[in-house]
Order: structure tokens, then C-alpha cells, then sequence
DNA sequence: GTCTATACCCTGATAGAC
DNA sequence: GTCTATCAGGGTATAGAC
């Protein structure tokens, strides 16, 4: 991981975004060298398959997911864990939509051996949250019914942020994130007073 | 759409399983027609492309959407209309999960003619709700910042369903709705008792 | 309406010169 | 590491017999 061609984050970056743009399955290697100038042939001396460059830029976004939203959470009271949490996560998520987008649209583009790998680590990102609902149900001051369906219900509620964001230039991503924690922390039933309205 | 040839039902109830499972670019006529033990040029008689397939099962599927959420919707309060949009939108989510992967996965896969129709109609859906949004902000009965950006956010929040609905055959569907109108009213800041717990 | 046969193009991937 | 050239297979769609 030391010293890379430049070449090989080049075609990262091109498939990052045509796979974003038109699905993985509707690019072509040929798609992907035209972007960067290079001819398609040339591709495979840096990732071995089409495939193998999805799997890459996966495992790449969901370790700086991790990085971004569970590893720096605070060890205090699980609403501001939680609070935290959703902050974390949708910055990530709006400063990485191509990312988000390929994560959650083409998880059934993976064989196998891509998708066990993808899925145990984002099993590990959705057991946090879990973690941190659960805390709060025992504590009492979380209310919901199950703790995994409202874990995947906020995941949803968050992930969605991109499918629309990249059309709404209006709002800044402070304001969304602050839209986001309200939704959520109301969401389990944690009152919050928003400290900017509207705009 | 009086009489309409068996042949033509059985291919969109064919593409319909085959999109949600593969997605639509991973898809072939000739897997379609291989799933109803009829040949590849056969299907020409039935739909003039793959394309039009693809756009007649989401129109249909936004036109059942509308009969099961936003047509018996009460002419009451905020918080009632909006109870039963959930009770509606989750509904109509689980008894097709299909319609509804399809629905939101395939969008960038709709050519133009396709995507302005099917954007329309997705659109009027979102704007009802928008509406009863607005309606319980006004009255006092609803907390959040932006009608807007909380539509999509619950919409997100809803959508998720079928991403992982058919997985966990664990709870029944009326757990589940009950589970996203807690979550939803919440997150609007009202205030709710789920009849039953846990399970 | 369904079949067989096929046109024509694009796909992922490889071989080998430079 | 990049290029040119190419392979084998599969893609959508069409033509024409029955």
C-alpha cells in the first residue's frame, strides 16, 4: 500500500464514478479506460478483473465509513453516542455519495467471495449502531419495540440522504445532518430542539 | 386491457422476479424467455424492447402504490392521515417486494421517454405526502425544520423495508408496520405507544 | 403467436510487440 | 506499463417459415 501507480487510482477514480453514474453492470472496461485516456487492455495490469475493482473501491469506502462514524465515538451516554453516530455517518455520506451509491446499489453485483467479504464487514458497522439502541432501550432512554428493525430503519432513513442530496444543492450539509440527528434521535423517542430552523 | 394474451403476463411476472434478483442489466431476453420456456424472439410479440418491460412494471407498480397509500387516505388530522400513509405505503411494500426493489434500483436504467414518465408519477406520490407534512407543521401537531428534506427522510426510512424484509421471515408484517409507525410518528415528534412489544 | 436462424454489435479478458 | 490486435461468448433485435 506504500507506493502505487498513479494509473491504478486513476481507473479507481474513473469507475468510482461511472459505476455510481450508470450501474456496474452498464460500464464497460472499455467505458473506463476511455475516461482515462488509456486503452482497455491495459487495465488488467493493474486490478485483474472488473471485478476485483468493485470489491476494491467497496472494502476502500467501508473502511473509511468505519473511520468516520464508529471509531470515534464517544464513550459517554447513548444518545450522544447516537448523536454522534448519525453526525458521523452523514458527513461521510455526503462527501462520499458515489461511494454510498455503489455500496447500497450493487451489493448483488458481487460473486461470492467479494460479497462475503463486503458483507461481514458492513454486518460489523450495523452491529454498532445496534449496540448503541440497545444501550439506550436498557437505560430507558430510548423507545422503540426491536432494536433491529430500528437499526435498519435509521440506516435506511440515513442512506437515502444520497440517493437526493446531489440533486439539492440548497441545503448545506450542516443543516442536513442537523435535520438527520433531529429525525433520529425523535425517531427513538429522544426530544431535540433543532438550533436552526428552516433556512 | 381487456384481453390480453397469457403469454404477455407471464413475461412481466418473469422480468419482475429476474430484475429484483439480478437487477435489469444483468438480465437478458433470452433469460426472460428461458423462464417461460418460450424463445427469445417470441417476446417482440408481446413488448417492442426490453426497455418497454421494464417501464410497464414500474408504472404499474407507482399506479398500486397510489391505490394502497395515498387514495384511502382520511379526511381527518395530520397525525391520522399520516399513521395510515405508513400503515398503506409499508403494506403495499411487503406484499411486493419485487415492484418496489425495482422501483427504486432501476430508475438510472429508464431511458428518457421512460424516466419523465415514471418521474411524474413519483413525484405526485411524494407531494402527498409532502402535504400532510406541511398540514400537521402548520397545526403545531408535527416538530421538524424542513418538510422537504423529512419527506425524503421518512420515504427513505420506508423504502429500506425490502431490503431486508424478505430475509427476516421472523416477524409479521403487522409487527413490522407497527414497528415503522412508531418510528415515523416519532420522528415527527409525536408521541407513541406501540400496542405490543418486542416479539 | 411461436418457432428457427441469424445479423450485428459489444462484452471481459488475453497474447505479444515495444 | 502501455499498446494493438484479437478471441470466444453473449447482448438486443429482426426476418421469415409455419
Amino acid at each position: 500500500m506504500a507506493e502505487e501507480h498513479a494509473t491504478k487510482q486513476f481507473i479507481r477514480n474513473a469507475a468510482r464514478r461511472l459505476f455510481a453514474e450508470r450501474g456496474y453492470n452498464a460500464v464497460s472496461m472499455r467505458d473506463i479506460a476511455g475516461a482515462i485516456g488509456k486503452q482497455p487492455g491495459g487495465i488488467y495490469n493493474h486490478f485483474p478483473s472488473k471485478q476485483t475493482i468493485l470489491v476494491d473501491l467497496m472494502e476502500e469506502n467501508l473502511t473509511r465509513a468505519h473511520a468516520a462514524a464508529i471509531a470515534p465515538l464517544p464513550d459517554t451516554d447513548p444518545v450522544a453516542r447516537l448523536e454522534a453516530f448519525v453526525r458521523g455517518h452523514v458527513k461521510h455520506n455526503i462527501e462520499n455519495p458515489d461511494d454510498i451509491f455503489i455500496a447500497y446499489m450493487e451489493l448483488r453485483s458481487l460473486e461470492a467471495e467479494g460479497a462475503a467479504q463486503i458483507m461481514s464487514k458492513r454486518n460489523a458497522y450495523e452491529a454498532a449502531l445496534r449496540a448503541i439502541l440497545r444501550d439506550g432501550q436498557k437505560s430507558g432512554a430510548f423507545t422503540f419495540a426491536d432494536p433491529a428493525i430500528h437499526a435498519r430503519a435509521i440506516l435506511s432513513m440515513l442512506g437515502g440522504v444520497t440517493v437526493w442530496y446531489r440533486d439539492t444543492g440548497a441545503q448545506s450539509p450542516a443543516v442536513v445532518a442537523e435535520n438527520y440527528v433531529q429525525a433520529v434521535l425523535q425517531s427513538v423517542g429522544v426530544p431535540y430542539s433543532a438550533p436552526t430552523k428552516g433556512q
